[in-house]
DNA sequence: TTGTAGGCGTTATCAT
DNA sequence: ATGATAACGCCTACAA
């Protein structure tokens, strides 16, 4: 039972001589291959148990072409959809044997690079990146030649070679902006987001493409800004301040609808303000809200294993097709829409 | 320019001969060590460069000692605390330049010990580990013999062997007791958090060592359950059901606050409670929420510098102590605990 | 300053 | 069913 931790390191051959078999019977038993009597492999894996023997996965990627891990770099793993694809993937992963190693750029290009070159040093069998912000087309095209499939997630840079999965954005900001079109009108505020990612660009097409069918709604206030509370309740201050916040408030995420409405208590602190508002994501928190957030819902999860399976799937057939998929989000009505008023 | 996307795989026997030079002498430019010239570094570099080369750390760990990588198994990468506690753990670690290798356990400690084993197998130089609910005395025991020096954090499993680092939640307990007593008195509850985890016996064990110096103050409702929003918000109904919820509430952290703020609002939607109410982490919503939460923040970030910190000390001195350290968290008074009204 | 010659732990191909 | 043996890509003495 008890592990000698003072053996330097235990190999297979320690192990084969403790069987009193070869290594390559040994080696064998490891992988559950060939064709070896029960008494055999059992006396082998006794005497791993015994000998506290660890795979070296180092040395068996230098014949063995597979590591049975895939690398995973996030531009911000606290983001609460980056976190839910991790999870979504990792589930995936996991049925199929094959562990993820993740890792987080904090949106730095340079560190990006540095870690595709890190996992590609520690031989994965694929890549799965959520592109920091400022990657350029250049450095997306490199990716296509680092000899292991690759997927990008969330953030869409189309690049031959590369597979794609994200949220379709467009039908959700069309879907966000129809919705509030039933039971309202006028001007119409979208906030937060940086320009140069997919995400705000699809939704703000899309919200431009529903508010065009309607004669009296249109997109009067278009601010970028990043994607947090602390930013949304700085510019709805700024808004107030200049009465020129309209009524129907669009946010890139929850986070930045958490800060508008923060931003309109301080100004109305005797009692709720007439806002209709919707943002995107459903976080866990969104549903709490004081009112209920309505959000556009897309599942972080449901994209982790989708990128799980494209990547298993090319791992397997390396000459396969490169594949972009999109999930389509949902809009879930709640009371800051105003609609059930 | 154009990386040979082809080339089955480029090693360094193949860069000093497209050099010129031998294996050894490319070995050294790729370390920065032994005397070389300029000139010959350069034509390396370039040759390098040329040929696609990528470093096989694989190889490289069978005879050098570090891979400069460490593992980190997290229970839940979901959690805002954790994923702080990995910005902080990667940014001190890349000054140092090595990469964590980020998994989740998502609570099972069977994965738990996959991941362990799998970390080992990759030659990592150091395990960061917050252990999965559930994790026994034994399984702790076992990392104290991996060979590589591990850190637990978060969640206390004193082992001999395994440094630990976490937050003194005993003192984060008797500030949040204590701030209450300073305006309020009568029955206290207590909401949230595994009653087999450190951080709420501890935060328990705070608050009614607080309590004991009023003579008008008790906790009369300490009931465990999971540390999110949904879990409060049922709670807080049921309670609220049975009129037995006190108007003092201490929550295990945010999220259960922002659940039990929800079942005030169902209860009462013509307007805000008189509750007072006081949680654990400052989460970026607490500040924004209706009304801003007094919170006891502790900083994830920090206790992921202090990781790093013991971990690459200890990589660099096998042999020395292991060491436990404690973040001292702070309160931070907004308006939830009725004491600025 | 540079080259030569093992050896690290594993897998794969052949024999036996 | 099992065993020899030769790679795999890199590092490190040591020799030149």
């Amino acid at each position: 039972m008890s592990r000698p931790s003072n053996a330097a390191h235990v190999t297979l051959a320690d192990v084969a001589a403790h069987a009193g078999v070869s290594r390559a019977t040994a080696s064998l038993v490891l992988r559950d291959t060939g064709s070896l009597t029960e008494d055999t492999r059992n006396r082998v894996r006794a005497s791993m148990n015994e000998l506290g023997y660890v795979y070296h996965r180092g040395a068996a990627s230098l014949r063995a072409s597979r590591t049975q891990s895939i690398g995973v770099i996030v531009s911000d793993i606290s983001n609460g959809f980056t976190a839910e694809l991790t999870v979504g993937l990792e589930e995936a992963l996991a049925a199929a044997g094959v562990v993820a190693l993740i890792a987080n750029t904090l949106e730095s290009t340079d560190r990006q690079e540095l870690l595709v070159r890190s996992m590609l040093e520690r031989q994965v069998d694929g890549l799965l990146i959520i592109p920091a912000i400022g990657t350029t087309r250049a450095m997306a095209e490199r990716l296509s030649t680092v000899g292991v499939p690759v997927v990008i997630a969330s953030r869409d840079i189309a690049v031959p070679g590369l597979s794609y999965v994200g949220i379709d954005n467009v039908t959700g900001g069309s879907c966000a902006a129809e919705h509030l079109l039933t039971h309202t009108n006028g001007p119409v505020a979208f906030l937060g987001g940086f320009t140069e990612l997919g995400p705000r660009q699809d939704r703000v097409a899309g919200i431009k493409r529903a508010l065009a069918t309607a004669s009296d709604a249109w997109l009067e206030v278009d601010i970028p800004g990043p994607p947090n509370g602390s930013w949304g309740l700085e510019t709805a201050r700024r808004l107030l301040d200049d009465g020129s916040l309209p009524p129907t408030i669009i946010c890139l995420n929850d986070q930045v609808a958490f800060g508008v409405y923060r931003a309109l208590r301080e100004a109305r602190p005797e009692g709720p303000s007439p806002v209709r508002v919707v943002s995107f994501d459903d976080v866990a928190e969104a549903a709490l809200w004081e009112p209920p957030l309505t959000t556009i819902a897309a599942s972080g999860h449901e994209v982790g294993v989708r990128c799980a399976d494209i990547l298993l799937g090319r791992i397997e057939a390396p000459d396969g097709p490169t594949v972009r998929t999109l999930i389509t989000p949902t809009i879930v009505v709640r009371e800051s829409c105003g609609c059930l008023v």
